[in-house]
DNA sequence: GCACAATCGAGAATTTTTTCTTTATTAAAA
DNA sequence: TTTTAATAAAGAAAAAATTCTCGATTGTGC
């Protein structure tokens, strides 16, 4: 199905856009929580300490319009959002390595929605196979072959040592998952139809002491 | 101290730049261990599928010069990027809110560094208060007060639930904190002097999924 | 020792992202 | 009903980041 039927009337966000969209997003459900019906990109951006005219920009490539003198109207907003960015669809993940990295993100989703669901984990580890971590069984690595032919699960959450990412990387793609969350800071190497969203903590941590040791001079 | 002694020498890098030495930095250390010692833009470049000038770029903010024909010397690469991003200091940190998250990163640094040093944990849930993850104690949360005075800790990191983040966000600020690792979606409002990083997980998901729903059209 | 090929580094050109400006629309006030 | 003020939206300008181009340098092979 090449064609999803429905046309396509979301332009393609450039990455920082994407990036400030869930800001947005979880703002507007907090203030929608307080009562707001109708939100102006002024507002956001007083909230957000960011440039209105930037929130206007971003908020249109939800395709959402607002009307001048009045804003935004907060729920429409928020459905628009969740929409583009995925978040009220199921989005089924596997995780593999369930160490401490991974069973805080198998607990995690229990309290708060990642935006997707892990319903397996799988490990090599006898000690943790057949334990459980908030709702999640972790199986057996061997068995994720297995499980990618029946459920059809598109995402992979990488969170092994580094060194037998690429390995399982490689695995993860030839069970037909497209795109892996890569938390290890190994290089995947991958071909290129899969996509690959490195999050390694250590990108954070640069930026932050970065700015730090600038801010002291 | 307002001023370090030691010329600057190293300029301001970009954002974007940033983001990207310490995947230099990790794909260094690691040719490294293979007992490579001169690397040049290029080949780094086509490890991690990025332009050679912009390795070049990127690079020169360490102030490491280059040779033509040959690169860089592998060593003084790592040891300056280190220098860079403050990973050779000991960066001592604080962390709040001992759930899912913030214990796996207690125990994550056990293994691998973070790039800070978590030395010190708190919550408020007697549940926890008293119990170790990895080699920390967590204490009651009230203590953070009191031991913010002795030890001269410029660093927390933020795992509470979202509600209570701001309060908490404050408490570290009053406590002398300088730079707060935001984990959760709470938008922080605090002095301008504050450096804050916010590592949200649904940012990292939200463009993970924006680019897989785009890939299927 | 001399030509050759590789690569750094600086700056120019291009592209992307952000900010500014203008116009049009809308609700509220007069 | 008319005026006024606030705001979205589109486009222009500015700033930032990336990619391209070229000259300088250095090691390798002839």
């Amino acid at each position: 199905m090449s064609f999803s039927g429905k046309l396509r009337k979301h332009k393609n966000a450039p990455e920082p856009t994407l990036r400030r969209l869930p800001v947005y997003l979880y703002f507007l459900e907090k203030v929608r929580e307080e009562g707001t019906i109708n939100i102006s990109a002024p507002v956001i951006g007083k909230n957000l300490k960011c440039d209105p005219t930037q929130v206007v920009k971003d908020l249109s490539v939800t395709g959402i319009k607002g009307k001048p003198r009045v804003g935004y109207n907060t729920y429409e907003l928020i459905h628009a959002l969740e929409e583009y960015l995925g978040f009220n669809r199921t989005n089924e993940a596997f995780l593999v390595g369930a160490g401490n990295l991974g069973s805080a993100l198998l607990a995690y989703q229990d309290n708060q929605s990642l935006g997707i669901k892990l319903i397996a984990a799988f490990d090599v580890d006898t000690e943790i196979i057949g334990t459980s971590i908030g709702s999640i069984h972790v199986l057996e690595y061997n068995k994720m072959f297995h499980l990618a032919n029946r459920l059809n699960v598109e995402i992979g959450v990488l969170t092994t040592p580094n060194h037998v990412a690429q390995k399982v990387a490689e695995d993860m793609v030839n069970c037909g998952i497209k795109a892996i969350w890569n938390f290890t800071s190994a290089i995947l190497d991958l071909p290129d139809n899969i996509i690959v969203q490195n999050t390694s903590l250590s990108t954070s941590v640069a930026v932050l002491l970065r700015r730090l040791n600038d801010s002291e001079k």
